[in-house]
DNA sequence: GTTTTTATACTGACCGGTCAGTTCAATCAC
DNA sequence: GTGATTGAACTGACCGGTCAGTATAAAAAC
């Protein structure tokens, strides 16, 4: 059980499912067309997962968990090569726009489910996306107490709309502008967060 | 032909289908249930849209019809008030938040949907979000071309960035804190728009 | 001012197709 | 030789769309 080979074909299936339930939505998406994209016999599909919604639950988790890894290890990083938390979330949100650029499927999916409500699988994603947030909102608080933020900041509003404007702007990056560098977007991004915006 | 009582039944449709369509995604709400809750045979349905695809896509039009023009109408608002067009960007972030407050449900269902491909109403979304994309801009630019913002800011992509924010920000507020204030909430924004995020 | 006609709006049973999930004997891979 | 995979057939619930018929109200005819 849970050898290395099942372990691959599971794999095969996240990276199937998640395009094409991003494209096309989670009830539109079959598990036929599922396990014809993973080169698997749909019987395969479900000696793995007890079932299509399951399935779904697990890549989410998956995803996520790749997501928040991917944040914590930056913001450490971050905050080590020049002692300020603010670096930290400035190296999140690189670390956010990579994790986009990399998994945009994956992030477009995650993106239409987030705020669903009666869905089976809404505990789960009420889960994942706690840790997502929590991540920020560590990264946040740890300035404020080293005094580099201000101490009247909204800490769980703030993580929102932090997560919210690289998340919105990645996607449009993604889908509306896609020569653009990375380099590039995160300048824009940093800029606005720093409040060099106003002119002058 | 277009009498009141086909336009109070399409009104009801709309209502219908758009908490359900949040709830539960475009694919997994039946025809049969918008109708029941509308309180209108399935037939009907189909007498007022040639398609269940057809009346979500009225629905987006409708709906961000709605939108575009309360940022519209808060933008020049805010800019006679005082003159300042980033007056008009708070007020527009205001509107935007009153909207959302107001039709949780069609900003649910709007999210969703923006990002995904190969969906058959994917170019109607595409032009409802350029109308809406464009408002934000606009008075970007003016302020850009007032002196009130730096010239070297990337007018695309902030705009979406703000929009993100906004977006899910109040959504975030609506699923997880509905008992905060809109004035709390639109606070907490606009100070970190404007850069008073740093402590000191 | 009553009857007839017409146009529009609405109804709901029904049909044909789709799809999640099941089953299982046969084959494969380690 | 045992765990993993295959492939194909099958079931039954579900759902988008259809259509012949009904309801309503206003105009036309008498």
């Amino acid at each position: 059980m849970n050898s290395a080979r099942r372990q691959a074909t599971r794999q095969k299936l996240y990276e199937a499912a998640v395009t094409l339930i991003a494209e096309q939505g989670f009830s539109s998406t079959t598990v036929d067309e599922i396990a014809e994209r993973a080169g698997v016999a749909k019987g395969t599909v479900y000696y793995n997962f007890a079932s299509k919604t399951e399935l779904f639950e697990e890549l989410l988790r998956h995803g996520v968990g790749l997501l928040t890894r991917s944040l914590r290890e930056a913001a450490e990083a971050g905050v080590k090569t020049s002692g300020r938390h603010v670096d930290a979330l400035d190296a999140m949100i690189r670390a956010g726009l990579d994790f986009i650029a990399r998994y945009p499927a994956f992030t477009q999916l995650f993106v239409a489910e987030l705020w669903r409500t009666n869905r089976a699988w809404q505990s789960t994603l009420l889960m994942v996306r706690q840790d997502a947030v929590t991540v920020v909102a560590t990264v946040l608080k740890d300035a404020v107490d080293a005094g580099e933020l201000s101490e009247e900041l909204d800490i769980p509003l703030t993580a929102s709309a932090l997560f919210g404007m690289v998340l919105v702007a990645a996607l449009d990056w993604q889908a509306f502008q896609p020569e653009r560098s990375i380099d590039d977007v995160h300048a824009a991004l940093s800029r606005l967060l720093q409040g060099r915006v106003a002119s002058g």
